[in-house]
DNA sequence: TATATACTTGAGCGATCACTCAAGAAAGCC
DNA sequence: GGCTTTCTTGAGTGATCGCTCAAGTATATA
């Protein structure tokens, strides 16, 4: 009976997150995702309910492709390279809309104004946090560092920096894998 | 002849910063500006001529005041220690409307859109990471920091640092005191 | 082929955006 | 006190905001 949708879900979510990412929340405007998705408004709220409702969407799949990629490199190289080599990819992607993470960027954005996406950025971030404390427990499980650190320590301040080397690659004139190399560098000796 | 004005015209950019700092550049409306400052859209305009220049004026105060802070503490205590110090000042002050930099905000806000004010605070960036460098240069000087590392080097490394640490410092549930003391730990050991 | 059931369209909603401007009010000089 | 000059006021500008909904269109079932 009923009529298919013209368009894949997976795919509209996906364009709006780089939209968003790159643009920021109130920096995208419904008039730019008509566009970029090709949809009229009609379509979009029957679709997603709401700008809000489609960034949260967005922000979901940032994050959770972000954990995905961590956890292909920890399987590949194991927990310490993992770690020593994500800053480098999360800054290295030529084709990403943006250098600076989107968590962040939205939790700037929106925290002062009590939004919602703003506590929802900040879980997710907690997420990745935890995945990382995750990370160095395993390398130290497998004696690469020093298992007098703690792990929730270690992981607060690789995603403190993690999230500095972002804001810096935004930036213009910064050599944004020098520092990456640096922080990749710190955790060979712990 | 003339009439003069009734407002403190640097008070006024103390509370449009403050303003900015904390709810963005999109975030802050001409409403929001005429409630904090006490002013009808005819008299905003005549003072600042537009939401961007007032954004400018703000903007070079926050640089100034945040350059001022640090060079107060390098006379006070020299510059390793201010340069240790100088974390933990960034995130303590309660009565600060936001923890992250403004100028950090204002770039991952307005550089997708190539906007005037992303540059600028580019700009002021980059003199404060020439300030850092000038800082851990005396350092060396004085015999406090080893002489091979490059200065410039240990400049982008500490203000990428301390970029993470102002955004960890706005989540919640974080600590961010602990991670300014690790940022300033980890120049003792240079 | 007829019907039911989505999906698509796009004009247009009220609200808010940054901003203007003519008129009124107040202060300094004669 | 009168005049000039500036500042203050606030209603109102067109544009854009996120969003709605009735009408039109296409598709799967009967």
């Amino acid at each position: 009976m009923p009529r298919k949708p013209t368009y894949d879900r997976e795919d509209l979510i996906k364009r709006a997150r780089d939209l968003f990412w790159r643009r920021g929340w109130a920096g995208t405007s419904l008039k730019d995702l008509e566009a970029a998705l090709q949809m009229k408004p009609g379509s979009f709220y029957a679709a997603f309910g709401s700008k809000d409702a489609l960034f949260e969407l967005a922000m979901d799949r940032y994050a959770q492709d972000g954990a995905e990629r961590l956890r292909v490199l920890a399987q590949e190289h194991g927990p310490l390279q993992a770690l020593q080599q994500f800053p480098d990819v999360a800054i290295a992607n030529k084709d990403a809309p943006a250098k600076a993470c989107m968590l962040s960027k939205t939790l700037l954005e929106l925290q002062a104004h009590n939004h919602p996406l703003a506590s929802k950025a900040n879980q997710h971030l907690l997420r990745m946090e935890q995945y990382f404390a995750e990370l160095f427990q395993q390398a130290q499980a497998v004696g690469d560092i020093d298992s007098r650190h703690d792990p929730k320590v270690l992981a607060r301040r690789y995603q403190s920096d993690l999230l500095g080397l972002r804001v810096s690659a935004e930036r213009e004139g910064i050599d944004a894998k020098a520092i990456a190399e640096e922080i990749s560098d710190s955790l060979t000796c712990l």
